[in-house]
DNA sequence: ATGATACCTGAGTATTTTAGTCAAGTTTTC
DNA sequence: GAAAACTTGACTAAAATACTCAGGTATCAT
C-alpha cells in the first residue's frame, strides 16, 4: 500500500495553510514554491481541496487560500476523500460478477478482512484533525489493536 | 488506498490451500479454476508465495501446493510482503532529496502521520493468521483506535 | 521406460492509474 | 486597466499493475 503523490502533496498543502491560519491567504505560487510541488499540479490539487470544502479562496492580487474552518474541525478523512476519491476501495464489489452480491470464493473468507481493514483506515483518518497534524499529535495517539489472545508467531 | 489484484488473489489462494490443509496438494489448475483467476497469473502468484516460504509444492502428477506450516503459524503480513513487496511504502524516503534525511516540508508534520499509518497496517496484518482468516475471525477482532479525548467533528 | 501431469522461470505486453503539463479563461485588487 | 491570482478542462507522459507467452524441468502412474 502506498500514498499517492496527490495525497502527500495535498496533506502538505493543508498543513501549510493551517499553519498560516488567521494570517493573509497563501497564494498557490507561494505554496508550490515552499512545498516544492509543480505549480500547475498544485493548482489542480488546491482546486480539489476547495471543491471538497476544506479550503476557500480569494481571487485577485493578494488573493490565495485559507482554511474553510478552524483546524480542529477539519478531519483528515475529508482530505483523503477529496484527493483519492475514497479512503479504501471496496474490494468485494470490485470482484463481484453480479451487483450487490459478493463473489469472493473460498466461502468468502476475505470480505470480513477487507471490511475490517477499511474500517480501520477510515477510523484512522477521521480520528485525526488538521490541528493534530500540525501539532505532531498523530505520533502520540495510541492504537490498541486487539487480536484474539494468542502469541503472534512467524513475524 | 486499494488492494492489488495480486494480493486479493493471493489471499484467496492461501485461504483455499489452508482449507484443504492435511488433504492432497491442490494443483494450480484447480485453484485457478475454483477461484476464477487466470491460470498463468495463478502460477506466477503461487511462485511468489512459494518463494516467501508460506507454501510448498510437489511436482509431477498428483502434485500441487500445500501450506508450508500450520495455518495458525502463518501471519498475513508474510503474504502481503510476498505479493506487494511491502506492507506500506515509506513515504518519507520517497520524497527525500538526500538519503537518510526527511525532506518533508511544513516542519515535517507528515512523517509522524505516515509512520503511524504504516505501523497500524503492519500491526493489522501481522496480528492475523491464516487460521483466523479461514475461520472468519478477523471480522470479530476488535480494534481500539485511541485519538486524543475529544468529540470527532465534521465526519 | 515413457508419457502425461504439473511445477518452474523469465521475459514480454497491454491496460490502467498516477503524475504532471498546457492553455485559455475569469475575477479581484491595486 | 493592468497585474496578480484563482478556474477549468483537456491533454500527455510515466509508472505500476495485470496479465500473457513460451520453453523448461521434475515427478508420478502405468
Amino acid at each position: 500500500m502506498r500514498i499517492t503523490s496527490s495525497l502527500e502533496y495535498g496533506m502538505r498543502l493543508m498543513a501549510a495553510i493551517a499553519k498560516a491560519d488567521g494570517d493573509a491567504p497563501l497564494s498557490a505560487e507561494k505554496l508550490a514554491r515552499e512545498e516544492n510541488i509543480p505549480l500547475d499540479y498544485t493548482n489542480q490539487i488546491l482546486w480539489k481541496l476547495k471543491s471538497a470544502g476544506v479550503i476557500s479562496s480569494r481571487r485577485g492580487s493578494s488573493g490565495g487560500y485559507v482554511l474553510a474552518r478552524p483546524p480542529h474541525e477539519i478531519t483528515l478523512n475529508r482530505i483523503v476523500i477529496a484527493l483519492d476519491g475514497s479512503i479504501f476501495e471496496d474490494v468485494c464489489s470490485k470482484y463481484a460478477d453480479a451487483p450487490r452480491e459478493c463473489h469472493h470464493q473460498s466461502g468468502c473468507s476475505l470480505s470480513p478482512l477487507w471490511r475490517r481493514l477499511g474500517a480501520l483506515l477510515t477510523e484512522f483518518f477521521s480520528s485525526t484533525t488538521l490541528e493534530d497534524l500540525i501539532r505532531g499529535e498523530p505520533a502520540t495517539a495510541r492504537v490498541e489493536f486487539m487480536p484474539p489472545g494468542r502469541p503472534l508467531p512467524m513475524r
